[in-house]
DNA sequence: GCCAACGTTGGC
DNA sequence: GCCAACGTTGGC
């Protein structure tokens, strides 16, 4: 059970929208290492929705509904997608700044490698931000 | 708005 | 195959 972090621009997509929508299509990932992550996510594991440029703060719970797809907005066939179903909202939404606070987050790739959109967390990580955010891992 | 980090493109 | 130029992402 691998738990995972994927970055939206609120607006592009944001947690309001995924919560008021439900289920939505995860499309548009087109560098190789988000995409290897995309791939290698199983049905029902659990992804952080963190909103980039505006927010910068983890705001919500997402699962995988349907695991990796050809990407419908890829013309070539060669990216994939995956469906995420909006979980739960966090209590407090966890920022960068707070996890960058936090000498035990401080090698996710969150921090590490800024530009990454979809990546692994370390279950230590996840649970961690899971008590910064209020709620039971 | 700026810029660092990173990926991609294209000339050689 | 190297690397400079350029574009994009995303934090500040």
């Amino acid at each position: 059970m691998t738990y995972w972090l994927v970055k939206s621009e609120p607006d592009a997509w944001s947690w309001a929208q995924q919560l008021a929508k439900g289920v939505e299509p995860w499309t548009g990932v087109r560098n190789h290492q988000a995409a290897a992550n995309l791939r290698a996510m199983k049905p029902g594991e659990r992804a952080f929705f963190y909103h980039s440029n505006q927010g910068k703060e983890i705001v919500g719970i997402v699962s995988v509904l349907r695991p990796a797809y050809p990407d419908p907005t890829d013309t070539e066939g060669k990216w994939v997608a995956v469906d995420m179903k909006a979980e739960r909202t966090l209590q407090v939404p966890v920022t960068l700044a707070r996890i960058k606070a936090e000498p035990a987050l401080a090698d996710i790739l969150l921090v590490r490698n800024s530009r990454l959109s979809v990546m692994p967390i370390p279950d230590a990580a996840w649970r961690k931000i899971c008590v910064l955010g209020g709620i039971a891992p």
